[in-house]
Order: structure tokens, then C-alpha cells, then sequence
RNA sequence: GCCGGUGUGGCGGAAUAGGUAGACGCACCUGACUCAAAAUCAGACGGUCUAUGACUGUGCCGGUUCGAGUCCGGCCACCGGUACCA
């Protein structure tokens, strides 16, 4: 009988479907596996062959744990709102609501396709009224709690289209669709306090077991600096704060930067006003890429008539702009120390400003001398002779007592910019009153359904669509009753993704984003998979919108995710990203129309390490579809005999073990590596396995090649089904062979091996190597005079 | 610049914890079967040489060790993240 793959898939997927095989049960007395993995955005290209990667590890995975006796939540969804989706369907003029609906359906066919447990049930939709209800519903909370509000901020603004880009639009400085110029441009938007969180954010990572890579994205972006902050007086009469992390070289602060948007630059009144007023206007012109790339070439303008007053010295100092300093970090106020910081020493000698050595250790002439290990503090009055630890320590302690500032803590981490000016995005559920301000909907008129508008595009003045429409717009406030107006911009792609593992706990749940009862069952998330490009968005969004709701007493715990672990990405054949304007895309259901499901599962798993990046090899697949039909092959003849037989015993418990820790590591490629192995000692020994030794290699094989080993578990006539077989236990005694090859050297070379007993002694070992032939031949006539043994291993002859 | 990662055959990649480098697979080669081919099965498969043996070999240079892909010191290349964060 021929391995019929087609077919066979076919007669498992419809099956499992019938009867809801996979379906996940909120509390039953098993212990629970919560495992996830990214959901797509659902494209109108399909799924490639890179979808299926992570989506098969954890597959695997929750097949495992199904076998080991777990209750499994292995769910799938769409975050399907999003700008694709919205330039899709401008141009080909459909509305995204229908243009959505299709990329689904194409998409839950081929994952159909490939036999993932999913529990299909609990599929959900981010552009489902049921479900934006939710994360509405959440934004209403947060600004409850103080945690949303607006704020002007600058926008990127694209020249020609005359709109606003969300900073992945930017390439290099310009609209990724017209190439025009991308300036900055004030505007007020919806913004979320993601900084109150930093702290917890940052401490919370110690709790939970991500790959360390993506604690250490998560730590370099939130970026924690301890340091502190210095008053300095003016002879304008303001006083000029700072903050800095090297507070022990004070006395070495020769002159002060402020930023061009510095709030005190609308105070003073320098002789200068005039440069001073252009320098800020050639700055606010800057796109971030001009910015980068000028970073380099430093330039500024002395704020002329108005000084500093070095604390410490007691000294003036003058005072510049330069966009150098943002005015985003810190008090946007710096003092600079151009001995000891590489940046002030540049500005320095460009503008030829004092530049003193506070940090001995250095050549200040040549460059600055940031090192804060090494080095002694001089000329610093009271400081002098310290380490740069202590004076650090010294310094905070004498601003403190002096009343001008202490230590401080600040982060790089900035809120999170809420609003788009789109169409295809959740409705912000506000409205504007003359009389009342920002004014929440009230949960009732939840959700605030997205209208149909004639034009998707974003207007003239860089509104979103929804502008364009009076109608809706118009409305009552839900405070006072008088006019008022909705609010216009739309929720970001990330709104959706940032709470949509809750949802899957209870995805019909009409009265709660999901009732306490599922929400305790099955959070946290047990092991969540996804990409590293999603480590500092929506990773770290996702665990910050979660800590809220643990605030509130929405959901039980404070980490949405225990595990983390990431895949690495697959590329095209020519070693470039597949993508469709290279022509180079793979479409997963050419091969599973080729070889089937089962052999791109395990290709897919087999191709490399699961964390690296990995390339597609068309002729490679077929190596896995050879496996499957020895496998299918194997089963057709072997012994009656239900017991493992002995010849394969060993190697059997030695797969159970490998395939079993291997799937817990991500080692996908090894496990299947072992398993061919197997395969190739049932064929090389010319003796027949038992259906024993057949039964176990199914019951491994299942996770991997589901369709093949129920087909060949019900020819085979065992019982029940691979699917719930109890994944087995291995004897640690039983994976050890009886006899071991023991590697013989010569002065640490490899001269030969010889095969001994298991655990055999020293002196035992020895007398067989001497035996050798070859052995006896090349120490003849010499003197061992040390013999170093590795049990069960090697051993290695010292010679004279 | 800073942070993280990676360098192993023609190719994808293995190698607990310093102990037989190259598992497993692809490609190529040889043989069996076949009229032939495909498929299948069996075997060979890092390089060099004076070839039943020896030397050499895990990005480069050096070190520790009986023994180094693995540890230490110093480089180089590539990939990812981030970027004037005071």
C-alpha cells in the first residue's frame, strides 16, 4: 500500500474537526497548558512558508503536553486591522471590512491545512465589534485611571500627501509611498502613560523566563540611568536644571546645552534673540533622519548676556542651544563636561570653549576620558583623591545638603503615541465638549462601531477619515447633554495585540473581556512564542496594558507571559526575504500538495536551529518526504511481537529521552534527526522491529507528522489513538548499551578504538587497548608513563 | 559608537559538562534491481600526500591542558537591535 498522503491528511483534519478533538476545556481537573503563538495579520498575500515555523513548534509543544496529561489552550486568531489593509483596499477600492473577511478565509484554510491543534472555537478577529468592544473598554479604563491623555507632540508629515506616517512609513527620511520629504509637525494626540509603568516593567523581567536577548532588548529600551539632578542659578534670575550621570564631574562642567525646545528659551531675552530664533526653527525642520545624520557635526548658538553659575566653583559658565540635547530626556538641560564626555568634548573644540581634566587617568588633549571605572578625582576642591564611585556618592550627598538637587532615575523609555489619523482601527471611544473637556463614552454605548465612510484616505488637513464625516462625528455629551463633538483618530495596530490572550480564555464572553473564572484557569500564558521584532512593541505593550488590568482586579496576575522564546525567520532560496515583488515567496500549499502536511511540518522543524535565521531549500524537503515513506514502509512488515525487541530497546529509550528534551529546548531539528536515526537502525539491522518498537516510534512521531501516525496507529490496530497515547517514560538504565566503543590516543591523538564492557576499570581498559593491534604496534618499545581514562569514553597513553 | 548574536565539509546543520569533529539531511559518486529511466535498497562521501599509513582541518593570531569547535587573551568578518539618552 502506497503512503497516500492526500488522502489520509484529509480523513484526520475532517475528523478532528468533526469532533472537536482539540477543543480546550476551561476547568477541568487537569493541570493546564496555556500556549501561544503570534496571530497573523491576516495579508492578502497568504500565509509563506515562514508562518508555519512557529506556529509547528508549538504545535509540538501543546501535542506533547496533551500526551503528558495537560489541558491545553493552543489557540489562533487574526489581529486584523492595520495599514495593508487599508492601502489594499484604497486601492483596489473594496472595503476593508470585506477585504478582511476574504484574508481570513484564506488564511484559516491553509492553516486548516497544515493539522494544527488549534481549538478553532476560540478563534478571534481584533476587527470584530465583539471583540474591539473589549479593548475599548480597556482604553476607557485607562483614561479612568489617568493613564490616557492628549498631548501636542511632533508627528512625521509627509510633503506631498500631506499626511501624517506612523514611523515605520519613513524610510530613510521619506514617504515610504511617494518619496517625498518627511518633516516633523506639531499635533495633539492620544498618548498612554507607559513610563509610569517603567520601573515595574523593568523589575518584573526577573520573574518570568524570556531568552535572555529579549530581557536584555527589553531593559536596553526601557533604558534605566541612576544619576542626578543639579540646579544651576543664571544670572537671567531662573534657575536651569540638570541632570547627569556623572554628578562627580561637577567642577569639570565648563559651559551648559540646553534644547532649541527648551521651555526657559521663551522666557530669556538674550542680546541674540534673532539667531537664536532661527537656530530653533532649522531644528524643529530637521526629520529624525537629518538629525542622525548630522549627528556627527555638532553646531549650537551661545545664548549671549545670560550665564550659569557652576555650584560647585562657583564660576560662570556660558549657556548654548544645540540639538544635541533633547528636549525629551532628562530636564533637556545638560552641563557639559567636555574632559570626561565624548559629545562635549567635540561641541568643545568646535567652539573652542575651556575643557579641564576633573578625572585623572586620561590624555583630555587627545580625547575625552569617559572611563568610570578607573581614575581619581583632581582639581575638584573636596572631592579630590576619590574614586569615581565615591565621588559620585560624595557629590549627591553635598547637592542634597546644599538644598540644589540629589539623586535621581531616569528612563529612555517614552510614552506610547495612541492615535493614528486612519480609518482601519478601533474608534478612540471619546467625545470632545466645549464644557466638559474630554469626556469618556459610558460602557453601555460600547462598542462605538467604525462607520462606513465614502473615502478611506486620510483628508487634506492630515485628519483620519473619520473627519470627513459630520454625521458621525456630530453627537451628545454623554456629561452635560450639550453639543459635542467624537473624537476622529483611531486606535494603533498594537491596541488589538495587546490583550488578545486574555480573550482566547473566553472569546464569547458578551459581559467581560473574559469571565474571572476562565481568566483564572488559564492565565498566565504558559509559553508564548513569537518574533524578536515584536520585543520593545508589543511584547512590552502587551505586558504593560496587563499590569494595568492586574491594578484594577481585571485579571490575576501581574506577567501575562512566563516564557518567552523566539524563531528565527525563514528566507527565500537566494538568501534574501521573501517577498512578493522578488518573486521569491514559497507557498506552503504547493507543498503540501507535493508531499503533503506532514513532510512540511517536519521540513520546516528539520531545516535548522529553530532561533536562527534559516534558508529554504526546495530540493531539501524531499528528504523528509523520504523519511515518511520509510516509515510508512517499515510498518508494513515487522514482528508480532508487542514488547520493544531487544535489539532496538537501547536506541528506543535513548530517542524517548533525546525527542522528549529536545522538544522542550526548541530543539526540533535534533529531535527529528534522532528519530530518522531510529528509522535507519529498524532498516540497517536487517532485523524486523517489533510492533512494539513501531508503536513507540509512532507515539514520538505524533507531535511531528500528526496525519501519518494516526494513519499508521489505526492500520496497526492500536488502541485509542497516537494523539492521546501517554507520551512514554524512559529507563535511564535501558538507554545504555552493554558495550561501549572506547576511543583510544596516543599522546592525546586518536590511534584507534576499542570496544569494552560497560563501567569496565581502568586497568581493564588498559590491557584492552594494549592488546589492539595497531595500539600494541605503535608503543612497542616505549615507556607509558601516564594513563588518563574518561569512563566509558577514552583513554590516552602518555609515551617516552 | 553601544548592546546582543553568529563564524564548523559542496550545502543546511550536529557535537550534555574540555574527551573519537562532521550526527541527521541535501547534493554528488559507486553498486543492486530495470530493456532503460525514475523510485527503492546497499555502500562511499573534509582536505593533502610518497594512501592497508601518515599529516592536516571548526574565521585569524597566541596561550592553558595529556587532550580545545568548546576555556583564556588579542583580532577579523557577517547578521540583528539601538543610536547625540547626558
Amino acid at each position: 500500500m502506497k503512503y497516500e498522503f492526500s488522502r489520509i491528511e484529509k480523513k484526520w483534519q475532517d475528523k478532528w474537526e468533526k469532533e472537536k478533538t482539540y477543543a480546550a476545556k476551561t476547568g477541568d481537573d487537569k493541570p493546564k497548558y496555556y500556549a501561544l503563538i503570534e496571530f497573523p495579520y491576516p495579508s492578502a498575500a497568504g500565509l509563506h512558508v515562514g508562518h508555519p515555523r512557529p506556529y509547528t513548534a508549538m504545535d509540538i509543544v501543546s501535542r506533547k503536553r496533551r500526551m503528558q496529561g495537560y489541558s491545553v489552550l493552543l489557540p489562533m486568531g487574526f489581529d486584523a486591522f492595520g495599514l495593508p489593509t487599508e492601502n489594499y483596499a484604497i486601492k483596489n477600492k473594496i472595503h476593508p471590512a470585506i477585504v478582511t473577511r476574504d484574508n481570513i478565509e484564506t488564511f484559516t484554510k491553509q492553516l486548516k491545512m497544515l493539522g494544527f491543534s488549534f481549538d478553532w472555537d476560540r478563534c478571534i478577529d481584533t476587527t470584530d465589534p465583539e471583540y474591539y468592544k473589549w479593548t475599548q473598554w480597556i482604553f476607557l479604563k485607562l483614561f479612568e485611571n489617568g493613564l490616557a491623555y492628549k498631548a501636542s507632540i511632533p508627528v512625521n508629515w509627509c510633503t506631498s500627501c500631506k499626511c501624517v506616517l506612523a514611523n515605520e512609513e519613513v524610510v530613510n527620511g521619506e514617504c515610504e509611498r511617494c518619496g517625498a520629504p518627511v518633516t516633523r509637525r506639531e499635533k495633539s494626540q492620544w498618548m498612554l502613560k507607559i513610563t509610569e509603568y517603567a520601573q515595574r516593567l523593568l523589575d518584573d523581567l526577573d520573574t518570568v523566563d524570556y531568552i535572555e536577548r529579549a530581557k536584555t532588548q527589553q531593559r536596553n529600551w526601557i533604558g534605566r540611568s541612576v544619576g542626578a539632578e543639579i540646579d544651576f542659578k543664571t544670572t537671567a534670575g531662573d534657575t536651569l536644571r540638570v541632570f547627569t550621570t556623572r554628578q562627580d564631574t561637577l567642577f569639570g562642567a565648563t559651559y551648559m546645552v540646553i534644547s532649541p525646545e527648551h521651555p526657559l528659551l521663551a522666557k530669556w531675552s538674550p542680546d541674540n534673540l534673532e539667531e537664536i530664533a532661527e537656530y530653533q526653527t532649522e531644528a524643529a525642520k530637521k526629520s529624525d533622519f537629518e538629525r542622525t545624520e548630522l549627528a556627527k557635526d555638532k553646531t549650537g548658538v551661545e545664548i549671549q548676556g545670560i550665564r550659569a553659575i557652576n555650584p560647585a566653583t562657583g564660576g560662570e559658565i556660558p549657556i548654548f542651544i544645540s540639538d544635541y540635547v533633547l528636549a525629551t530626556y532628562g530636564t533637556g538641560a545638560i552641563m557639559a563636561v567636555p574632559g570626561h564626555d565624548k559629545r562635549d568634548w567635540e561641541f568643545a573644540k568646535k567652539f573652542g570653549l575651556p575643557i579641564i581634566e576633573v578625572v585623572s587617568g586620561g590624555n583630555i588633549e587627545e580625547e575625552a576620558y569617559s572611563d568610570n571605572q578607573l581614575g581619581t578625582i583632581v582639581n575638584s576642591g573636596f572631592m579630590n583623591g576619590l574614586s569615581v564611585d565615591d565621588a559620585k556618592a560624595e557629590m549627591t550627598r553635598w547637592l542634597t545638603e546644599q538644598g540644589i538637587g540629589g539623586e535621581t532615575v531616569n528612563f529612555k523609555l517614552r510614552d506610547w503615541v495612541f492615535s493614528r489619523q486612519r480609518y482601519w482601527g478601533e474608534p478612540i471611544p471619546i467625545v470632545h465638549c466645549e464644557k466638559c473637556g474630554h469626556v469618556p463614552l459610558p460602557e453601555s454605548e460600547l462598542p462605538l462601531i467604525l462607520p462606513d465612510v465614502e473615502n478611506y484616505e486620510t483628508t487634506d488637513t492630515g485628519e483620519s477619515p473619520l473627519a470627513a464625516m459630520p454625521d458621525w462625528i456630530a453627537t451628545t455629551c454623554p456629561k452635560c447633554g450639550g453639543p459635542a463633538s467624537r473624537e476622529t483618530d483611531t486606535m494603533p495596530q498594537w491596541a488589538g495585540s495587546s490583550w488578545y490572550f486574555l480573550r482566547y480564555t473566553d472569546p464569547h464572553n458578551k459581559n467581560a473581556l473574559a469571565s474571572r473564572e476562565a481568566l483564572d484557569y488559564w492565565t498566565p500564558v504558559d509559553w508564548y512564542n513569537g518574533g524578536m521584532e515584536h520585543t520593545t512593541l508589543h511584547l512590552l505593550y502587551s505586558r504593560f496594558w496587563h499590569k494595568f488590568l492586574y491594578d484594577i482586579g481585571i485579571v490575576p496576575t501581574p506577567e501575562p507571559y512566563m516564557k518567552r522564546t523566539s524563531h528565527g525567520m525563514i528566507l527565500a532560496e537566494d538568501g534574501q526575504k521573501m517577498s512578493k515583488s522578488l518573486g521569491n515567496v514559497v507557498n506552503p500549499n504547493d507543498i503540501v500538495d507535493a508531499f503533503g502536511a506532514d513532510t512540511l511540518r517536519l521540513y520546516i522543524m528539520f531545516i535548522g536551529d529553530f532561533e536562527k535565521t534559516a534558508i529554504w531549500s526546495s530540493t531539501a524537503v524531499k528528504g523528509c518526504k523520504r523519511f515518511l515513506d520509510r516509515v510508512w514502509n517499515l510498518a508494513e512488515n515487522q514482528l508480532e511481537d508487542d514488547t520493544l525487541s531487544a535489539k532496538h530497546e537501547a536506541a528506543i529509550h535513548r530517542a524517548i529521552k533525546k525527542v522528549g528534551d529536545d522538544i522542550e529546548h526548541l530543539k526540533f531539528n535534533t529531535a527529528i534527526a534522532t528519530l530518522m536515526a531510529l528509522v535507519n537502525d529498524f532498516y540497517d539491522d536487517k532485523e524486523l522491529p517489533s510492533k512494539g518498537d513501531i508503536k513507540m516510534l509512532l507515539t514520538l512521531l505524533a507531535p511531528f507528522a500528526p496525519h501519518i501516525a494516526e494513519e499508521l496507529w489505526e492500520n496497526q490496530d492500536f488502541s485509542g489513538s497516537a494523539a492521546t497515547e501517554p507520551w512514554p517514560a524512559y529507563d535511564e538504565r535501558k538507554t545504555i548499551e552493554s558495550e561501549r566503543e572506547i576511543a583510544v590516543q596516543i599522546g592525546g591523538k586518536l590511534r584507534g578504538t576499542v570496544m569494552a564492557p560497560l563501567d569496565a576499570d581502568n586497568e581493564t581498559v588498559l590491557s584492552i587497548a594494549r592488546d589492539d593491534e595497531r595500539i600494541k604496534r605503535l608503543i612497542d618499545g616505549k615507556e607509558i608513563v601516564r594513563v588518563i581514562v574518561v569512563k566509558n569514553k577514552l583513554i590516552n597513553l602518555i609515551v617516552k
